[in-house]
DNA sequence: TTGAAAGCGCTAACAT
DNA sequence: ATGTTAGCGCTTTCAA
């Protein structure tokens, strides 16, 4: 940052700060064991109307914030979820993050986030990082873990929720999709609806093995069409709308003939779209388009990509179902699987007219 | 969600958990003190090298993972930094958040996140349940809190940094922007620019304190031009390029004779410019446009919105910084006090011709 | 209905 | 360079 685009100086009214309060304390000014205070604070057993209102008004006059470090390290019982996803600028982890609070909001339980940057060994940094607080679960984004990883989330001895993705194995339990089937049945679509020269934009796939599994399901089921893709261009770095526009543009200068572009998710699909619509090309007459993930977004423009729908939401409030299942005791048996339905979302750019 | 669309089965080939290790099953194994395990794990103090090897040999082997609960209870130390935010689903707070990690990345600090949904009562429960957890600083955004919300993070003896806007009295250290300033003079370069029929789209303002005070800024600055805003149209509920569309027809509708939008967010003022473009209208010509924040996607369309950045990357790091500082020692003051500079991007929206 | 004692797993402080 | 002791603030368990 530019310095003299900063002016730092100093703000005088802070007052100093104090002691964190103790249960003692409150314990003190209310007059009651600790014990006592604790069973209120904590709604457990039986105490009389008189005390509890005594015990709350001493906690609530303090101030007094419990040490929920003290409480997990004395109850082994720790209300935090680990979530870990890859990223937070990809707008598909905050919607799945969505659904797991609509869940846990319901229960004790809290979610805690972590970011990997798609990076096998911040994912490992970052797992070992949560599980050292003893978490009383994992939710984590796709199948493919370092050996470690997997050691330590068979080792932690909690519900495991794989979510995003169904096809591999998982750990323990899964929620997700089948980004192979996706890839296929968009590809049926595409084929049914009369293109053949195809070409395919989307993310290097070492780092995104969700978009790797969608285009072998797509090449796959092209094949048996006796397709073949004709071109592909893959970026790195963020996905935006300008991005997309870019792959666009070179793509079709070097396969003009191409008669459908299928984007590996819908920003960069939405970029490109809008690419070619400025340069005033028929979509879908002449360029047939799909994106992937059936985001928001796509309702904003006046022509709606063809997408599918990877049931974000759905797939943290089922993820976070099993953690909350699992930790009540309602959910016994370890292993879930949930697989959803990815659905099309056939939108202006998929059929010709 | 559809129960047709989920198929659920069990998983079978899962291991079964075992008991959570202690440095003592360390100690057992690697036939060392608990006390050295313990060093060795942290770095700390002298440990001879074949010590050492044996004790990280050990702890490898079986897999060990600290218990952070314990250690943060001992050593009353705990290496987490709450952030609290009103919402993932406006891509502003994930770029907040992205400058936070990169600064503490290097610390041995870590953030965890906490959503307010943009309700007062909603901070207060996350800012409870996260000063539980006794963390070694505070990040929240906004200088509007609760009286019970201040007085915790006053009692809490921990750094507090409230960030996004400066425009207030802050607890301890404020990053931000004056969210006035970069109203008024959003409102001066409209104005230069010869555009005198002037409207406004923006969130329901009670949810949105920077919206208002923004809007009040504007309306300011363009009252001592003897300038009033002819029009106005809220919005409730997520901020899409759809709802940005939906809004511009309605204002135009009702009032046909504006030659300028503000937009509170980039967002909508993205849905909106796409609609007048879709409608034949010119722009900057006929209409002008403006949003806020800076957004990267408004790099993804053919004509630019202009804009005005808020620097929100520089805000989690300047805040990061902050934070950390007042933890290592580094910065022994309370009440720092950082205000950046929000700058223009004219775009292409906000020249007439 | 309330209280007292023990201990969760680790680290600070003090030996050796 | 390594070990010992005490105790962090709470909850579990048992007693009254």
């Amino acid at each position: 940052m530019d310095e003299d685009d900063k002016v730092i100086s100093i703000n005088k009214d802070v007052t100093p700060p104090k002691r964190p309060l103790t249960l003692k304390d409150v314990s003190i000014a209310s007059g009651v064991s600790e014990m006592t205070v604790s069973r209120v604070l904590r709604n457990r057993g039986d105490v009389s109307d008189a005390t509890r209102k005594k015990v709350l008004q001493a906690a609530k006059s303090l101030g007094y914030v419990p040490n929920k470090i003290a409480g997990a390290l004395a109850s082994s019982r720790v209300n935090l979820v680990a979530v870990i996803i890859p990223s937070l600028s990809n707008m598909v982890f905050p919607e799945v993050l969505t659904g797991i609070s609509e869940i846990l909001d319901d229960t004790p339980l809290q979610a805690v986030v972590g970011v990997t940057n798609y990076s096998p060994e911040k994912e490992e940094e970052v797992l070992f990082e949560m599980l050292s607080w003893r978490p009383s679960g994992v939710i984590l984004a796709g199948l493919e873990h370092s050996e470690a990883s997997r050691a330590m989330l068979q080792a932690a001895g909690v519900p495991v929720v794989e979510i995003m993705d169904t096809d591999g194995q998982a750990i323990d339990s899964v929620v997700g999709i089948s980004h192979r089937r996706a890839g296929r049945e968009m590809a049926r679509h595409i084929v049914k609806n009369g293109y053949r020269q195809i070409g395919f934009l989307g993310t290097k796939m070492p780092m995104d093995h969700r978009a790797r599994k969608r285009f072998e399901g797509f090449t796959e089921a092209l094949a048996r069409e006796g397709i073949e893709v004709v071109d592909q261009v893959f970026y790195e770095g963020g996905s935006g709308l300008a991005k997309g526009r870019e792959m666009t543009e070179r793509i079709l200068e070097r396969s003009p003939d191409l008669d459908f572009l299928y984007y590996s998710n819908d920003m960069i699909g939405a970029g490109g779209m809008l690419y070619l619509l400025d340069q005033g090309i028929d979509v879908p007459g002449q360029i047939g388009l799909a994106g992937f993930n059936g985001s928001d977004i796509l309702e904003g423009f006046s022509v709606k990509l063809a997408t599918m729908d990877a049931g974000r939401r759905d797939i943290g409030r089922e993820a976070a179902r099993i953690v909350a299942g699992r930790t009540d005791g309602s959910i016994t048996e370890p292993g879930q699987r949930v697989e959803l339905e990815p659905t099309l979302q056939p939108g202006d750019t998929l059929k010709r007219r």
